[in-house]
DNA sequence: ATAAAAACAAGCAGTCATGACTGTTTTTAA
DNA sequence: TTAAAAACAGTCATGACTGCTTGTTTTTAT
């Protein structure tokens, strides 16, 4: 490797460092603070960087947030991807299946995508970017979710229909988790929710 | 009744009225805006009154918050109680009667909860708020839902365990309905919860 | 080796929301 | 009727946040 590729590389390396740096305390200070509350400021110091260094990278607050955002669901959908290659009908039974599903379910990202989504509902340009975000975190799920429930007798509109209704029912799970923090209730819900889906596919 | 009782009278009208235009007008500026882009000026301003009057009434931006959300809560709570007076199983199916309540299931109510919900997760003193203003509003629907299903076969426990997935379904499938408004993939799924809750009952 | 470019640092100005303060009108009670 | 109290109105100061601008260090390319 020739010299100039090596120094260009080092820069390259620089950037790339401070710039995760940012967006990794960029999401720790939504998590723990919330968006709202959550300024530039913030994150510089959390990051141990400049506002310089951070305007130069990521020049509106905007820009930051929403690239903050993206590699949060990519690595949530990446740990998915991940953890999902043991996922299929014959290692795990449906109740397995949806327990790693409801488990690793991050309370983390789910809040952060709430707080993101609430300051899109009145911002369409905002929520365009935090849709494009999702989406491949959302394609992830689906193709998990239909790789493990190929051939077991249900049609695709179904299967896809029961990981919409699924889907939904951990998001309102979470939101009451906030409201009424009872783990104890929810796990009676999801050995519910399971049974039915067991039904669904033997009867 | 006395002159003085009358005049006593007139000023808490006046009072009251004021009240319930600056928490209507919160409620309408925070649907519109969002809670973080709403302030005690916005609210002021739709209302038609003067800082100073506010500041009378409701003497921090928190306490006229809390108010506003409990006066929307009451009132949804009130529609659904009033509505709720036909809902028994010999006059509604098990159908109809999930598809009056996810009519009911208000858009505008529900974001502007997602609003103080989001607020509220990192600010202990306002969760604490929203808890007790929506404790009314459960109690109602729970009350609702029992009755609908009391004699069903069905024990307490387990009608009780199917409102709260119902409600977790609803409140994710309104979380959906943010990211892609897509009402037709809702009703598909809202047609294949009801079949399910028809099931429970029958088999 | 050195000029150019990129990365980074820090201070500054403009804006805005909140709540306190002061003044005015209306209502209450003697 | 008149003083006290409550309702209402408007202004101001504080503090905070954002993005711009200027200055410094590190890297790149000749």
């Amino acid at each position: 490797m020739s010299d100039t590729l090596v120094r260009r590389n080092k820069n390259a390396i620089r950037s790339a460092r401070t710039r995760e740096r940012v967006l990794r305390a960029a999401i720790d200070c939504i998590y723990d603070r919330g968006l709202q509350n959550t300024s530039t400021v913030d994150i510089t110091e959390r990051a141990g960087i400049s506002r310089g260094a951070m305007l130069h990278h990521y020049p509106s607050r905007e820009d930051l947030l929403c690239a903050a955002y993206e590699v949060l669901l990519e690595e949530e959908a990446g740990k998915l991807r991940e953890a999902a290659g043991g996922y299929t009908k014959s290692q795990l039974t449906v109740e397995e299946f949806i327990d790693q599903l409801w488990s690793r379910f991050s309370l983390r990202s789910f809040s952060v995508t709430l707080d993101y989504l609430t300051a899109a509902r009145t911002d369409p340009g905002l929520m365009k970017r935090v849709q494009q975000a999702r989406k491949q975190y959302d394609e992830a799920l689906a193709e998990i979710w239909s790789r493990f429930f190929a051939d077991c007798g249900l049609d695709e509109r179904d299967i896809e229909l029961q990981l919409k209704l699924t889907v939904s029912l951990f998001r309102g799970m979470s939101l009451q988790l906030f409201m009424q923090p009872d783990r104890a209730e929810l796990d009676e819900m999801v050995t519910e929710w399971k049974s039915h889906l067991k039904e669904l596919l033997t009867g």
